[in-house]
DNA sequence: CTGAAAGCGCTTACAG
DNA sequence: CTGAAAGCGCTTACAG
């Protein structure tokens, strides 16, 4: 069984090496003015003794903590999963260690806004994905602290997201060109709103539709939240006057959930609803999910580098905005409605649903 | 636009407060000895200049960091984003912070465990699903801070984990007990010996098949990494003198991918093959998708509990184990193989696949 | 109940 | 190239 040992200090290494204090410090930050044998005797002490420093030490001197903090709703979310790892690959080139703090409830979020406790904690702070209100970005602002807003816009602020209006505009017009006049919106239920890109996404399908001059239903927007409300949400559309022939749904979790629901309702995708996600998360392509794809990763990477150029820069505008690209993938889930298809007919087992042989990758 | 404005320290508190810098501490740490005047003042001037303690200087004196480390070899996928979340919601209500090392491949893991940066700047580490070699657990051993095992165990160590043998033996029994002889075992490629899991699961796998006197069949098990590598295994499969009739996969999101790949090929599950996963993942209830279901984010808490207790109390056995148990969820792609099913006959448009009305969850 | 002082483990001018 | 000394912002005996 492991001992708990009492761990070496830079005085420690100082004395097996036999060199001052100060010259500990200076080899092992790689500084110039060290001798090449008092470096090797340092190196050797700090080995020997498994030195490391202590950076509440350091950073009580240099001012500087080396972490980065990153504030997110979570990590389970494939959005959410993808960024911080994005984020922590970054941090990990420039040797910053990556502090995170989950925020899933209202509760939590109501007390991370009153305690901050990042502030002091990190030199810079990522925040992924909230749809902050006022007080609460009037609270970051005055951390002290260099803030990039992830997958937001944030104006006058350092930010990193993806143009969801862009994306969701040329989702909608896909459907739009392979004929589709009833297209439907399945949204997130967001009562806490963190998003913005949910909305974003919103506007973007609207904007699509009068540019078509198709009009706006709103009958044809519908929200839930988890199984159960995908489900019911999907019922509120079966169920109209004129159903939709498309769905586009806010993300690709709650699209292939909704193929699910779909499916056992015996509703064929894409020969009698179309569906099309958002996100091109890694199941999407084994479902073969026509999706707007988003650089999840990608956006986590440009984040990090962003507070890691503030961080050493003072000069670097500290509004930079970095706004990455959306392409539409499309798969096997949409195709032109049953109306207009060549080969509108009644279902037969030789026309099977999305993800049977003929409508499958490869 | 936010200006960035030098942080309050205690000596600022202090001032405005009217008292010494001994007094802030304590009030301020909710301290008994601290009169009610006191008190009051300190806390009005901590908040009037949004002060937040320096927690490198209180560590430095204290010798507690206030944060815990997670290593894990991701966030990405399901089981790991669910871990670290329990790990996040548990710390949060203690008040520590989250410290996340990402360590994807084996460069990254060498640099790890040379460096160890954890060291000094955490109060405990947990490490998620790494299969460590000797010289890496020698030097966590060596860290002189408590470790907690996650997901894998070890011996004189603490460790959370559930019981991959018995877990993947009960699934394996279900396919047995439903009529299969010959079932398969599907394997993620795993170079860098990552999990132990994986390799748990198989031994539990072959358990079952030795105490159901089945023989064991190597080319039933295969492995595959990423989407070619399924189709790949499948293929192998496919191509066996005697193909098996049901698949127990590694993990859910292979399994998913593999229910793709085989209606791709116009192969009906769970008809003409049955298949398992492992975990009980988000979308597995929506698939349909039968599995061994296991409480990762309940393993993420436990383990963020024990470091807890190791910590604040020296005296706690620190090799206590905690095993969570695995349940099987019997879905729609699990079924009695063709040749012992009653209803057995080719297919029919009456007689869909999975995911279809007659199989999907309401 | 309160404050002055020492000290945690580093880094950084400063002097040599 | 090197070391002694000051100081970063706290907490904690210690004395009152």
């Amino acid at each position: 069984m492991p001992e708990a040992r009492p761990q070496a200090t830079m005085a420690d290494v100082a004395r097996v090496a036999g060199v001052s204090v100060s010259t500990v410090s200076r080899a092992l930050r790689g500084m110039a003015s060290v001798s090449p044998e008092a470096r090797r005797r340092v190196e050797h002490a700090a080995r020997e003794l498994s030195f490391a420093v202590s950076r509440s030490a350091s950073s009580l001197v240099t001012g500087r903590t080396g972490r980065v903090a990153v504030l997110t709703p979570g990590v389970e979310a494939w959005f959410l999963g993808a960024a911080v790892s994005g984020v922590a690959s970054v941090l990990r080139e420039c040797e910053l260690d990556l502090l995170v703090y989950c925020v899933t409830d209202m509760r939590e979020r109501t007390e991370f806004f009153r305690r901050l406790p990042a502030q002091r904690n990190a030199d810079a702070l990522l925040v992924v994905s909230f749809a902050l209100k006022r007080e609460e970005r009037e609270r970051l602002d005055a951390l002290g602290m260099p803030v990039v807003y992830v997958s937001q816009h944030a104006p006058d602020r350092a930010s990193v997201y993806v143009d969801d209006i862009a994306g969701a505009r040329s989702g909608t017009r896909h459907l739009l060109n392979l004929g589709h006049r009833r297209i439907a919106f399945l949204q997130s239920q967001d009562d806490t709103a963190f998003a913005w890109s949910s909305q974003d996404r919103l506007v973007g399908y609207r904007r699509a539709l009068e540019e078509a001059e198709s009009p706006y239903d709103e009958s044809l927007v519908v929200r839930g939240r988890g199984r159960r409300g995908i489900r019911e949400a999907v019922g509120q559309l079966l169920s109209l006057p004129q159903p939709p022939t498309a769905i586009f749904v806010e993300d690709d979790q709650m699209a292939i959930e909704t193929l699910a629901v779909l499916r056992s309702c015996g509703i064929r995708v894409p020969h009698q609803m179309s569906v099309l996600g958002f996100d091109d998360q890694d199941l999407a392509e084994p479902m073969g999910l026509s999706t707007i794809a988003q650089p999840a990763e990608e956006i986590g990477r440009a984040a990090a580098r962003l507070a890691q150029a503030i961080i050493s820069d003072p000069e670097c505008d500290p509004a930079r905005h970095v706004v990455l690209p959306t392409r539409l993938i499309p798969r096997a889930t949409t195709a032109p409605p049953p109306e207009r298809r060549a080969d509108h007919r009644p279902p037969t087992a030789q026309n099977p649903s999305v993800g049977s042989a003929d409508a499958a990758p490869h």
